[in-house]
DNA sequence: CTGAAAGCGCTAACAT
DNA sequence: ATGTTAGCGCTTTCAG
């Protein structure tokens, strides 16, 4: 598959040729102007002058596109790893008309989901020798957005991957053009683009459902932006409370995704007894949350519950440990890249990948009214 | 699923993309003709002939590299606009040889600080019209870093950032080759290359010196993975007790990035009653500690104070509040792209840029033996 | 099987 | 100022 095998193939492979770059650059600041000729990375010509065959030979024993003489092959090889060449990439992409590039394009890219998303995909397309680019876009106003996609459309990528969690997510992808491969990845499902999935409206249903069956009237919601009018976060805990006969579902409250926001929100909600249990849009907002409403002198979970999403790295040494759902954001990453690499293939395989984020119980959720025994 | 296999009266599912960059290339040698044209995309030749003038004018206005007749200078634009004609970076890159992408190379990404920095360079980048690329190095064995500095190296970057925080970033720099512009991000100065610093031995210093000054006896250290034998913070906290008069410095504890480790450490210490004061390698391993303490029994900062590192953006809404140190990663990751800026160019500037983080005192650390009114 | 020839899409050198 | 001519380093026909 990976194009780059040829060489690697050779069982004395030379791990020098990582090395082959160093050439002097050390000294060179100064004096500027030794050899040049020397300085000069060896190209496919080279090798093949010294091997004695044709260019195309040397080719064909790179790519393996076509069987080559095991003689020459021997000379062709010895050739390579005397001069310590490297066939360059570029040329060949050009010829070749792809670039190995996935490029990503999200909102942001340090908030835990995103960096862990990311992550998974870097690791799938290093693994299929793929390079992953970065760029965000700041914001869902037209110019931000069209800034961003021209950047991306720039790089040539052959496949784009969009974390599509938030509005400017949303945006970009609706700028794309129709014509390369892309992968949208989020909450809910899409209808146009191969979409990876973390079926999260289902994993708020059972969430709030817990909740409710924990005895709690209603579950109040605490919203991270979302990527639409309603993301699954939202749209899975109203369908909760309707299922559950609740006529009255309460307007959730707006957090920004700093968690700072939802402190603010946990003291306001702290004002307000008939409040029992809430159901925040991430882990981090739970914890704002949770502080605002201790710092107001409420407890957790005994006067009120509050969970939260994603199960946060810290969420299971918050005091009181977090009870959320796991969402696995790097297997997300991975599976998105496997969906992208079929669109890139252009075989037709499944254009959707879906995973239920399963509930994490932990200890800031219970029973109304009631005191728990601190677990252990 | 959506197997709708009726040929093309769906409106909104798009099966032509998937297909469409399949573009039928290996016969179109000679025929090369009707609707040949709306596939491929558009070439600088199909500017030039659009706009009536020849490639290389069309080269000129795209590069700006001369001057051009304002009359076909426009006529060349509208084609451009009216192609959607984006030049290829593979095909600029082979006869300029340089491809305006920064690579990126670090031992993780989604670790807070890590994460923040990528974000400072992206940023940085992106407004200098370069593109991102983020290579890992899984670990500091020397195959999975030979693999990495190779895939780095076929990107063919004109400037690489080594995130060296960590062994993986350090083994990944010293492989690199001399002759493409560099520039090291980390917490210590080095020699070889350029460097981007936030210099933490200072902070960590002062960090410990503060701890001392409340009138802890000793201070000591929980360790994340240090860069090589010693880390500034280390170097940092080690340095201010010996300044201090300290003679027996206590040996470090070892913990990993994954804030549990610090859990388990928190609970060893909470055995030992003559430990009062903890500084922790960053704000995660922080919590860890404070929470394995404060579940054996002991009182944070009543019975033991715990400071961090980094000002983590959940420290402050940690109970109780994390004194610790505040670290601005993002203007770390743009004061390195900077510095490679300036060596990419060729200029002779600043080879060495140092910031010193601040000090933020929260709630954390009181001093021994003393109970501290909880701030409001 | 293998070499000669022809590009890939663009910019750099030359001529005007 | 602009068109012509050469490549960049590699893969792909296409003969033989």
């Amino acid at each position: 598959m990976t194009t780059t095998d040829a060489v690697s193939k050779d069982p004395d492979s030379t791990p020098e040729w990582l090395t082959s770059h160093i050439r002097d650059g050390r000294g060179r600041k100064r004096g500027a102007k030794i050899n040049d000729r020397q300085q000069r990375p060896p190209v496919i010509a080279d090798v093949a002058r010294l091997a004695g065959v044709s260019v195309p030979t040397v080719s064909r024993v790179l790519t393996g596109a076509a069987r080559v003489t095991p003689d020459k092959r021997e000379r062709v090889l010895a050739a390579i790893a005397e001069l310590n060449y490297r066939p360059s990439p570029t040329a060949r992409l050009l010829v070749t008309r792809r670039s190995r590039i996935i490029a990503v394009i999200a909102g942001q890219t340090s908030q835990y989901g995103y960096a862990e998303t990311i992550r998974g995909i870097e690791e799938a397309a290093r693994a299929d020798g793929y390079t992953v680019t970065i760029t965000v876009v700041e914001s869902a106003d037209e110019e931000s957005v069209d800034r961003a996609v021209s950047h991306l459309l720039d790089q040539r990528a052959d496949g784009i991957a969009v974390l599509k969690f938030d509005p400017p997510g949303v945006a970009a992808l609706n700028k794309l053009p129709a014509n390369v491969p892309v992968v949208a990845i989020s909450g809910v499902r899409g209808k146009s683009v191969p979409q990876a999935v973390l079926d999260e409206t289902h994993a708020a249903e059972s969430l709030t459902n817990y909740l409710l069956d924990l005895g709690h009237k209603t579950v109040h919601h605490v919203r991270v932006p979302p990527s639409r009018r309603e993301d699954g976060r939202t749209t899975g805990w109203r369908r909760a409370l309707k299922t559950s006969g609740i006529v009255d579902v309460p307007a959730p409250f707006e957090a920004t995704w700093h968690p700072e926001s939802g402190r603010l929100i946990g003291r306001e909600i702290a004002q307000d007894p008939s409040v029992t249990a809430v159901f925040c849009g991430n882990d981090e907002i739970a914890m704002g949350v949770i502080k605002g409403l201790t710092e107001s002198g409420r407890r957790v979970p005994e006067d009120v519950s509050v969970v939260g999403f994603d199960d946060h790295p810290l969420a299971r040494l918050w005091t009181p440990a977090i009870t959320t759902v796991d969402q696995n954001f790097v297997e997300l990453g991975k599976r998105a890249f496997g969906l992208l690499r079929t669109a890139m293939a252009g075989e037709s395989g499944p254009k959707f990948s879906s995973a239920l984020p399963e509930l994490v119980i932990r200890e800031s959720a219970a029973p109304p009214g009631e005191s728990v025994a601190s677990s252990e």
